[in-house]
RNA sequence: GGGGCCGUAGUCUAGCUUGGUUAUGAUGCUAGCCUGGGGUGCUAGAGGUCGCCGGUUCAAGUCCGGCCGGCCCCA
């Protein structure tokens, strides 16, 4: 029938296209009126929320509170700390009048919270008994993409968390960077079964006034890297233009020690081409909106109640243990459109349930990732199903670790390194640590330096560009 | 940053080269029936500022200009 309900091109054929028909088709999302901006539909908006959910949940656990800002900041005080104002205004949006009059001090949408933020952590903060401060918004960012956008990777807003916290020492802060990384990293690892490696920026990709930023990176399908995620230690280049400072208990006036970090829809994006296959989506059932559907199937109007109800009995018995379960009694469908359609909205698990399986006291269950049929007795029915999820979870996970493990390479010759670079990988390289090195394979491949990972190596090498000897590896790919 | 393609009903689209009465078909939607284990079949019906603004013309979906929006490829 209809080719066009489903996604037309394959993903390892035209893969830009594949993205955006899954996001369209699967009903993540559709485009807004305005370039670069899209509208999150419901099931798209699950995702996020069971994201968040699951994100504020680590945090609140970890002393984190939640607050929120306005969207609007003066122009004074964003271009307090000048780095970071340099950094952003290329890309904010600024508004200029209110009504017809024109607005003196110009506000920019916010293209991120730092400056406001301090602004009022400045007037909060009095002693070190008000510290440390750990606050979190969960709003949106608004920065100017005028080309090359994509619905969750390169949008001119988008959905995020950012956390600013203000700590008494250097030590604690630090600290705290490295902490929320690590959440990050659990939460994308074994909700979206991403593996991702963890490192610290270079000095030219790291966050404008910043002293140096951690990241986890993760390589898509195509070969092209994706930030998944940033923790800034921001030391006192904030604390200093923005006066958050406090008596400390020797009774002397100290700036206090920063840090900001986020994670944003972009791992929306990230979990599409992940896991995603020809048929459309594929989610980890952790994050799945709907975890389980369950398909009736019947031919009479006894069979309809005989299927219906026991198809009720099966749900309830899942919902007890908090699983997501839906079922699709749409009588305007036939069961082979319900079967696609949920494919493509990449349910995990799918039950059919009829009358021949109701004679002999089995429900069919196909998996989502691998669309293999099994049959299960109803007497199993919580345990096998729970325990379906788990295997399809983990197997998410391995297929994607094997994905990464594929797509990095060490490699110590520059030729090789551009050819290489060419099919799309993460190059783990030896780098002598300056910047005109960095510039240089930028300019010949359009690669840059996504992770210096923490556990890099450096074995008396030489520069993958320079030839001088080698200060450390360093993960390089072309990204989104 | 450079290049190419595109915009007609919810969706996919014909028509545009060569301007001419009531804009084509499918799908989806509504109603009724039939069906149902992999995108069903029949009948009837509703659904359109032809992306927007302007120009040329007796006449513009069609030609011209600008703008808005989308996709793809390359850096």
């Amino acid at each position: 029938m209809s080719k066009e309900i489903g996604i037309t091109v394959k993903k390892n054929e035209n893969f830009s296209e594949w993205y955006t028909q899954i996001v369209l088709k699967a009903h993540l999302a559709d485009y807004a009126p305005v370039k670069g901006l899209i509208v999150l539909r419901p099931y798209g908006y699950s995702i996020w929320e069971s994201l968040k959910s699951s994100l504020d949940l680590k945090l609140k656990a970890t002393g984190h509170e939640n607050g929120f800002l306005p969207v609007l900041i003066p122009q004074s005080l964003l271009s307090k700390e000048s780095d970071h104002f340099a950094g952003f205004t290329p890309e904010v949006f600024w508004v200029t009048h209110s009504g017809d009059t024109e607005i003196g001090d110009r506000l920019a949408l916010r293209p991120t919270s730092e400056a406001l933020a301090y602004s009022m952590y400045s007037k909060w903060i009095k002693s070190w008994r008000d510290l440390p401060m750990k606050i979190n918004f969960w709003n949106t960012a608004l920065r100017a993409e005028i080309k090359a956008t994509k619905p969750f990777l390169r949008t001119s807003e988008f959905l995020w968390q950012e956390g600013h916290t203000v700590h008494t020492t250097k030590e604690e802060a630090e600290a705290e960077v490295m902490s929320i990384l690590d959440m990050y990293k659990k939460t994308v690892e074994e909700e979206l079964a991403i593996p991702v490696i963890t490192g610290k920026k270079s000095d030219k990709e790291k966050f404008v006034g910043a002293v140096y930023t951690t990241t986890m990176e993760s390589i898509m399908p195509d070969g092209k890297a994706l930030q998944m995620g940033t923790s800034h230690f921001l030391g006192q280049n904030f604390s200093k233009p923005f006066d958050v400072k406090f008596l400390d208990r020797q009774n002397v006036e100290t700036f206090a020690w920063q840090t900001s970090w986020g994670v944003s829809w972009r791992l929306i994006g990230a979990l599409i081409m992940i896991h995603g296959d020809d048929k459309g989506l594929v989610l980890p059932p952790r994050v799945a909106p709907i975890q389980v559907v369950i398909v009736p199937i019947y031919y009479s109007p006894e069979d309809r109640e005989a299927v219906l109800g026991k198809a009720s009995e099966i749900k309830d018995a899942l919902v007890k243990h908090n699983l997501r379960v839906h079922m699709d009694v749409r009588d305007e469908v036939t069961p082979g459109y319900k079967f696609h359609d949920w494919e493509m909205k990449g349910v995990p698990l799918r039950i059919e349930l009829g009358p021949k399986d109701l004679a002999k006291g089995k429900m069919v269950l196909v998996r989502r990732d691998n669309l293999k049929k099994t049959d299960l007795e109803f007497e199993n029915t919580e345990k096998g199903i729970l325990n379906m999820l788990d295997e399809i979870q983990q197997g998410l996970f391995e297929n994607a670790k094997n994905l990464l493990k594929e797509k990095t390479k060490n490699v110590t010759d520059y030729e090789e390194f551009k050819s290489e670079m060419e099919k799309g990988a993460f190059l783990n390289s030896p780098w002598c640590g300056e910047t005109k090195c960095e510039e240089i394979i930028k300019e010949s491949t359009g690669a840059d330096i996504r992770v210096i990972p923490f556990d890099a190596k450096n074995e008396n090498s030489t520069c993958i560009v320079c030839k001088k000897p080698s200060k450390t590896s360093a993960i390089f790919a072309r990204s989104y």
